[in-house]
DNA sequence: TTGAAAGCGCTAACAC
DNA sequence: GTGTTAGCGCTTTCAA
């Protein structure tokens, strides 16, 4: 490996003191009174050099690592890799880099994860936690770690979290459903069962039925364990199925369920939506031409991923956030296409 | 921010020196002849005064980081996150963490993110990359700088390198859709123009072609450009539809690209296949039950992650790799569903 | 079997 | 306007 040049290598072959260059590097020459003349000679040996500052020494030195931490629970949802994408882009623009980590709802493994991230002095965390409660969060918070919650959030947090309205999305969901004439109706959600947009979607979807005096069967609203998801689906729609008491509907709670049910539907030769209705929460660019095409509700992606974002650098930078922004839920929208429109032949 | 404990606060509190209690935790003790009961008496008070060492600095003093890089495209297109997720995985369970990069098919974003996650110190870098040929990489070969290519390669290429059989697949992409008896073919790739993976996916394609002496005219060659890659494939075969020159069947030179074929010749409403098979170079879960479900060259996402972190591991880590695996080319299998079979009613 | 001390490359008080 | 110096927290010779 090539001997790297350093910041002393400047000074030196310069004659000046290396304070006087980490000045000129860092755009605080100015501010320092050095004088125009020096900066430019300096400038020009650096690229002359081609140094390149060791960003891990200035990291241990400053304190500052210019990176951040990205935990969600699957980083191949394509929920989370678009948020992923979104965030890196901001992140990159503001000369941070992103750690990605993937927890697959192990709550140890997220917190060793977060554990080793603080160790690496990130600067800060953005986190679709898989954890039960606001606790482990408002330690992090008393300890003045700049962070987010994102997607997932808790009763009593003290954390800045920016979230949607899982419970209103729903309830669009629902409202559709009912007034398409459906009224038996299912749901498939996944475990634990503390995650709190699951809890949200089926608390909306079930507010709406409630007013039409409609309760869901136990044996209709479905969790699949999310480490075994793709079987749970397969296995509850083959033995309703069997049974003999599938719904006229299912309200699937996240992009993956809806697609998994999907699937084995099409597998047991159940049409949708004539025999079974279908609809989801969190929409995918490819259920606009599966068969049927899918009727899901769109979550703001970008959005998300540019709240999150700014209220991360804000805490990181010192930015005083007002209240109102500390805590952001925002709108979703259904998209109704074939799957959940009743009398439509596919 | 509680104040954190560091190594010299352990020592201190034990009376011991630092050297001590750092080759502890870091198991050179019994290397060290250092007694058993020293040992775990400095076990003891880490565990009591919860110390948790501050990664930078060793990093810093040892240049070793236990961080690598992944540079890729675009993180969230399905085939690039699987990949993330697959090394991101192996890597935790080698104590590394894993920073991502999407290049939007950016050379100068690419040499910028390359530059930056070396003065991060990096341990080492996968990369799928949008670069021209070989030179940027035979430098960082030569420098010394761990690394290896996945998915796209370069002839002449130091690095070491996994890729799947990009002309072999495409060749039996091109042997079914003949068998089906399709012989007006188009296929749709990406710009820039020196995409590895592309021209091999079109140069297999095309070798099979000319053995029944059969060339794709020119305006079926169609490059979308990366960054409009919709409205580029939405346009495109809008003009072939209304010149009346659409193709027997298009073979589709990534996933996206597969996608977004099927969505606009929907909304021409084209029927696949009966107007117009279809056939893609990497399979996505969801391809099983679009409409129709679509036929696709499988790529072993697994493999590669595996294979292309083992590669990086052992060059980290300095084991010789045998000269047969240091440049790794995986098999791909067609699955052939109803996009692409003839005379097939969906 | 253990400790002292140097130093990784950089920044930031504080001098001059 | 510019330089001196100390030190971030850790590992690692080298000495005892």
């Amino acid at each position: 490996m090539a001997k790297k040049v350093k910041l002393s290598d400047i000074a030196a072959s310069l004659g000046v003191s290396k304070t006087l260059v980490s000045l000129v590097i860092n755009n605080k020459a100015d501010a320092h009174g050095i004088s125009k003349q020096t900066q430019q000679k300096v400038r020009e040996k650096v690229l002359e050099m081609n140094f390149q500052p060791n960003v891990l020494a200035r990291g241990f030195r400053t304190g500052v690592t210019k990176t951040i931490g990205l935990i969600v629970s699957d980083i191949s949802n394509l929920f989370y890799s678009r948020i992923a994408r979104r965030i890196e882009d901001y992140a990159w623009n503001q000369g941070y880099s992103v750690v990605i980590c993937s927890t697959e709802e192990n709550i140890e493994k997220e917190e060793a994860q977060i554990r080793l991230l603080r160790n690496r002095k990130v600067d800060g965390l953005i986190i679709s936690s898989s954890m039960q409660d606001a606790s482990y969060f408002n330690q992090l918070f008393d300890a003045g770690v700049p962070h987010v919650l994102i997607d997932r959030t808790f009763p009593g947090m003290k954390s800045a979290n920016v979230s949607v309205d899982n419970f209103g999305g729903a309830r669009l969901a629902a409202r559709h459903l009912l007034s398409q004439g459906f009224r038996k109706i299912a749901t498939i959600g996944i475990t634990p069962e503390h995650i709190s947009t699951i809890n949200e979607r089926i608390g909306g979807f079930q507010s709406e039925l409630d007013k039409q005096g409609i309760t869901i069967p136990d044996e209709w609203i479905i969790k699949a364990p999310f480490n075994n998801i793709e079987e749970a689906v397969k296995e509850n729609l083959n033995s309703l199925h069997h049974a003999g008491i599938l719904p006229d509907a299912i309200f699937t709670l996240n992009n993956n369920l809806t697609s998994l049910c999907l699937k084995y539907l099409g597998k047991l030769s159940v049409s949708v939506p004539s025999q079974v209705a279908l609809v989801g929460f969190d929409d995918v660019l490819y259920f606009d031409f599966t068969r049927p095409s899918v009727s899901a509700v769109e979550q703001p992606v970008d959005l998300i991923s540019k709240r999150a974002f700014d209220l991360l650098l804000k805490q990181i930078q010192g930015t005083p956030v007002p209240p109102g922004e500390w805590s952001v839920m925002l709108p979703v929208d259904l998209i109704v296409r074939e799957s959940s429109v009743r009398f439509m032949k596919n």
